[in-house]
This record gives C-alpha cells, structure tokens and sequence, in this order.
RNA sequence: CGCGGGGUGGAGCAGCCUGGUAGCUCGUUGGGCUCAUAACCCAAAGGUCGCAGGUUCAAAUCCUGCCCCCGCAACCA
C-alpha cells in the first residue's frame, strides 16, 4: 500500500529581483506546510525555483555587461541562501534555464499541438519600442486621442486593423507608438472557458480562499481570448518547437515547471516513477502564491493542464500581502523593515513565527520590524522560553539535574493539552496558521497557570522531591514538549532547542503530541535562553540610523509584469558635463497663473505657468507636497526646452524644479521677484 | 466606470461563509507570586462592532444604499 502524496509548490521567483518579505512568507508557508505532512507520514514533496527567461533579464544582463544567465546564477544565489538562514526544506529547485525544463516545456507543447489548441495568427497592436511592448486601445486610452478602439485585453488576430484617429502614445513613455504586428503562435484558451467554469465548481474547492474562487470564476465566465504564448522578437527563452523564429512567451514556459521539475517529458525511470507518484497519481497537488498571480495559476494553468490532458492541480491557493504603511516611512520608528538584519541577528525562527502567527492566512497584514520584535518578546521569549526556562530550573534543583523520576496520567492538563493539539491540526489542514499556534499558547497560558496553582517552589521548600513535586514538574515539561512539537513545522531549530532542554527526544511523527511521551529521570542540561529578549528601543534607534534601502517591499511577483530600473545614458568622465552641454538647457522663471489637480492622479498638479513671451502648461508631481491654491503668483524655475510629455493625459510642454530627495519635493523659487520669463544661468 | 483590501474597547487584530452571551494580543490600573529570560498568575477599567435602512423572534454576522481609510496599477518631464 502506498502512502498519501503532498506535493506542494512555490511560485518559481523571477530573478529580476532580489528575494523579499513577499518570497519569503510564500516558501515559509510551503515550507511549514511540507513540514507538517512530513510528521503526518506523508511523502511529500516540495518544489520551489527559478524563473529566469525574458527581455527584462536579457536587458538587466546587457547592462551590467554579463550573460543572462550569470546574472541568474547571481539572483539564484541569493534564492538559496534562504535555505540556510531560515531552514527552508525544498526537495528540489527547478531553474528554467535547466534543459530538464525545457524538456518538460517541449513536451507540454506536443500535447497542446496534439490536442489542436495551438495556431499561428498574425499579433497586431500598438508596440512602443522603447518598453518592448504592446499596447491595447484600452491602455492608451489614457493619453490623447485614445479612444474607443475595438480591441482590448490581449492584443489579438480578432483586430481588423490599425484603428484611424489621432496619434496614440504610449502610457510609460508619453512617445509616439506604431502599429506592428507580429506572427505568434496563439492557445486556444477561449476553449477552456466552461470547462474552467466547471472546474471552479467541483469539489472539493480548488481555488481558495472563496473569496477568490467568486474572482476568478467572474474573470472566466466574462469571456477568454485566445493566449499568445510565443514572441518573435525575443531571444532569450525557449525555442518554440516547430515554429522557427518563435521564442515559448512567458506563462507557459514559467506555470510548466510544476511537472517539468516532477520529469514530465522525461524517459529516466526515475523520472517517470516521479511523475507518476506526484502529478499523475497524486494525491495531493498544492500551488501556494501570492494573490497577484491567482488568475494564471487558476484559470491558464489549469487551460493548459486540461489541453494537454494531464491532470489538474488539487487546489490553487493565494494568500494575501504584507503592507507597510505608507505615511510613517522611517521617520516615525513605526515601520522600519529590515528582515534581513532580522533575521542576520536573531535567526529565522522568530520571523517565520511572526510571519505565521500575525497573518489571518488569506487576508493583507501589515509588516515591520517592531511587531516581529514585539511577539519575539512577548511570546516567544517570555511564554515560551520562560516556561521551558523555570520547569527545567524547577526540575533540576529537584531532583539533582534530571527530570522528574515519576511521571503523570492523571491531571487536569492532560485533557487541555489533547484539546489544544486536535485545535492545532484542525487548524493546519485548514492552513489557519495564526488558530493553529494560538491554540499551542493557550496550552502555554494553562501550563503557566497550573505551575503557579501547585506551585513547586514551594513544595520543593515543604516536601522536597516528594512524588507529587515530580508529577507537577513533570506535567510542567510534558506540556511544553507538546508545544514543541507542535511548532516543529513552523520553527524548526527552536522547537528542537525546546525538546532537548527538557530532555525529550525529537519525534518523526505528529503522533508524539499525545500525552505521556517526556521520558523521567534524564539528565537536563543547564538551561540558556531559546529566545533571548531583544531590546526594542536600542534597535529602532539604531534601525533608524542605517535604513538599508530596499530591504524589504509589497507583495511578492513572480512575474515579469515589472521591467527593471530603465538604464540612463551615462553622462561623460567623471559625471561630468561641458558647459555647452549645461547651455542646452534652457531654464526660465515663470510665474504660476493657475494650478489645478490633475483628474485621477495622486501626485500631478497641473500648472499654467506665464513665462513673459509665452503660456505654458506645466505638470509637475508636487500635489502631494503643494496644495492648488498656494501656487498661484509663485515664481517657479521651468525647463523650457524639453520634450513635451503627456501624463495621465495632460501634455506637460516643460518641467519646474524642485529639490526632491526622500521626503516631499520643494519648489525652487527665486529669491525676488524678476519679471516672468527671465533667463537662469 | 481600472483591480483589490479594510472600517470591531487606547494600539494591532480574530469573529462574518454556517445569524443567538463581542474574543485575542499588546497597553493601562490595582493586587499576588518570587521557580523562571524585569518573567509568571489574578482582577479591573475600557466597545453605539463606520453610517442609514431592510430581512428576522434575534444582525458584528445576511441584503441594499452611503461615508471614510489603505494597497496595487497608471502617473512625480
């Protein structure tokens, strides 16, 4: 008889950035859960990686003047740093630069052709050469003359032909875009459409939480386009089978890992055997990921599964995102981020315990360094450390060094403890990590307050090591042991570090948490503190004077949604420029007439500025810093010769200077008043 | 009509799907204990569950409308 699978999976991370909060919750997440039906006597496996394809890194590479793939090979790193640091227990980590992948991806091709959903159509739309990217009507909309054209949605065969009109511009740039198209080879996901729906609505439920199950379904019936799954310009990435000239496009080279990695395509009988034991006939088939990318796990990756009639995943799971909030920034101690130091000086346990313990699984949380400390304190330190602390005190001053030599069957704890730990798996199979260590803690409180009703200190003074004094003591270990194994999954090396203090052994299976298993009269070690208390305020004060930047951000995307940080033309030797270079730019005071919020935005104001000979119409992203009405009659600095642009629809013909460094730009004026239109130099 | 999350005692949150004494953590106040990592235990104060309607014997929970906050996306030319 076989055992129960579990194959569970992280979103593979583009390695266009660096890892974060958001990468780290999902693989703890995984990593937890992985750990869980280990003790459950599952076999489990549990698969996290790389996606490394696309223009974005192929650019990222070129600048930094290395290949795509050592630029990988740098980011992938990183990735696996996190495997020590916070104990992360991944069975494997698939790359997809790796030809085993490519195999996979190749594979998964040949079955979508067999099934007949893949065609060759021409992919027209508005490409602005600077971003690599094609536009929709709908998003040019935005800039003038964007207007009611028929496409939409994914740029497609369906569009008769370059719509008439003004001339559109792109939205990231403001220039000019031209009408391209472009052969692709397309999926025939409009297919799929009911059987999605019908999926949606199998049991049990495959997309969780509900919530967004009513998302996707809504996305799904509302209609799908056929998917162009392949790019000709593009160099790096996967050939594309069959089509010369075409490179695999993003979601279906980067959702195929899931079996590639497992050996789909493969005729190594190990492979196979993987396969087969995992995804084929598995019994359990987990992807975890971040709400921003739910709808190409649940409704293409699914497309795609169905095409190739392979079977689906068992459940789809998106969790929600860590916020910071916004207005503090460092300058209150409120939201100082820095996981990273985090974990450098205190270990992963105490934030994969926050990251767990703070977040109702499926909803947004709020993250900073101060919270994470604030429960390293409070429960970490004091309920847990302190209760391992003064039962293992307790017991050695009893009873020369050991434990209790007398255990105990009959006591009110036993039955909070058999209460607190079917709470606790009730709670993890339903993935509610903050229910399941609540439960653990108020096993905590009671052993807590059981100590203080028998209170041993006093009957070591009264009786000494009498067998009542044992049994309470004992009870007092064999709680916290219970604990401990209940926090195996979620903080590794500390619930080891408990289990040993109390001289108990680490068990294999979640079976251990039922009472009775604290073995009596072995030796104890002196006890040292699990969770050392940190001392807050030293930290934010010292936090507040090195705020490593970038340390941790927003949600975590897997996707190549976000381009990196466009490169700037280098200027000269040294940064420097000539004068004439400086002359090119001609910077003039104007006076500001008039100054109006810009519809829809948060940061412009739309300023008419008068610069003696001429009007202009400036937009500048003050709003947040300037309000309309304290504008008018200023005397401002505008760069007279540049580029008009068009942001958020408005054409800005120049630009006003303002000093702008983290906090809230300021505007430069001059120091008296001098007629509009007068020269700066 | 861009997408989404949220408004519950001072702070941060759970509960809402599957209506029925409003719960947790921190903080505050008072007391206890002294084994333990200035920890632990007990008690108290503190809530119109955003607003207004509706359904119901009963609404934080279901329905409708409204107000407010936040995140993402698009913008700091």
């Amino acid at each position: 008889m076989r055992n129960h699978t579990y194959f569970i999976t992280t979103p593979i991370y583009y390695v266009n950035d660096l890892p974060h909060i958001g990468h780290i919750f999902t693989t703890t997440v995984c990593d937890t859960l992985a750990r869980y039906h280990r003790l459950l006597g599952e076999d489990v496996r549990f698969l996290t990686g790389t996606d490394e394809h696309g223009q974005n890194i192929e650019r990222a590479a070129k600048r930094e003047g290395i290949t795509p793939l050592e630029l990988a090979d740098r980011v992938v790193v990183r990735y696996r740093e996190l495997q020590e640091k916070l104990d992360f227990s991944y069975d494997d980590f698939v790359r997809t630069t790796e030809e085993r992948h490519a195999r996979g991806v190749r594979e998964m091709i040949r079955r979508l052709d067999a099934a007949g959903d893949l065609y060759t159509a021409v992919h027209e739309g508005w490409y602005c050469s600077p971003c690599e990217t094609f536009y929709t009507e709908k998003e040019l909309a935005g800039a003038p003359g964007g207007g009611s054209g028929a496409a939409g949605g994914e740029p497609s065969h369906h569009s008769p032909g370059a719509p008439g009109g003004p001339d559109r511009r792109c939205p990231v740039h403001g220039t000019a875009v031209e009408w391209q198209s472009e052969e692709n080879v397309f999926f025939r996901l409009s297919r799929y459409r009911q059987p999605l729906l019908d999926w949606y609505g199998s049991r049990p439920q495959p997309v969780h939480p509900a919530s967004r199950l009513n998302e996707v379904r809504s996305f799904v019936a509302g209609g799908l386009r056929d998917l162009s799954v392949s790019r000709a310009n593009l160099e790096w990435g996967i050939p594309f089978p069959g089509r010369p000239g075409q490179t695999v496009y993003v979601w279906l080279d980067a959702l195929t890992n899931y079996v590639s990695a497992l050996g789909l395509g493969s005729d190594r009988p190990e492979d196979v055997d993987l396969y087969r034991r995992f995804w084929a006939e598995g019994d359990v088939r987990l992807h975890m990921m971040g709400k921003d990318i739910l709808r190409f796990h649940a409704v293409y990756w699914p497309a795609f599964l169905m095409s190739a009639k392979l079977p689906l995943p068992t459940a789809v799971w998106a969790h929600g995102w860590w916020q910071r909030d916004g207005r503090k920034v460092s300058k209150s101690a409120g939201n100082v981020v820095r996981p990273d130091e985090l974990v450098e000086r205190f270990g992963g346990d105490s934030l994969r315990y926050f990251l767990l313990r703070e977040m109702a699984f499926g909803q947004d949380a709020s993250f900073s360094d101060e919270a994470v400390i604030d429960r390293h304190n409070n429960d970490l330190a004091n309920d847990l450390g302190n209760t391992v602390s003064r039962v293992v005190t307790l017991s050695r001053s009893a009873f020369g060094g050991r434990s209790p030599y007398q255990s105990c069957g009959d006591n009110p704890l036993i039955e909070v403890a058999g209460r607190a730990a079917a709470d606790y798996r009730a709670a993890m199979d339903d993935l509610a990590f903050q229910r399941a260590l609540e439960s653990l803690w108020r096993l905590l409180a009671e052993t807590n307050q059981y100590l203080v009703a028998h209170a041993p200190w006093k009957l070591i003074k009264t009786e000494g090591p009498s067998p009542r004094l044992a049994r309470v003591l004992w009870n007092g270990l064999e709680a916290t042991r219970i604990v401990a194994i209940g926090l195996l999954p979620i903080m590794p090396r500390a619930a080891v570090k408990v289990l040993r203090a109390i001289g108990a052994a680490v068990p294999q299976r979640l079976d251990a948490m039922a009472w009775g298993g604290t073995p009596v009269g072995t030796e104890l070690p002196p006890p040292a503190p699990i969770f050392p208390r940190i001392d807050k305020e030293a930290y934010v004060a010292e936090a507040k004077l090195s705020v490593s930047p970038a340390a941790a951000g927003a949600p975590a995307p897997s996707t190549p949604a976000t381009a990196a940080t466009a490169g700037v033309e280098g200027p000269g030797e040294a940064g420097r420029i000539s004068i004439d270079r400086f002359k090119q730019v001609r910077l003039r005071i104007g006076t500001v007439r008039a100054a109006e919020p810009v519809p829809k935005s948060k940061k412009l104001l739309k300023l008419t500025v008068d610069l003696g000979d001429e009007t202009r119409t400036v937009v500048a992203g003050i709003a947040l810093a300037y309000r309309p009405e304290d504008l008018a009659g200023k005397q401002v600095v505008v760069v007279t010769n540049l580029e008009p642009a068009t942001l958020m629809g408005v054409e800005s013909q120049g630009m006003v200077l303002a000093a702008s460094g983290d906090g809230a730009p300021v505007l430069l004026h001059p120091g008296a008043a001098v007629p509009a239109g007068t020269e700066v130099r």
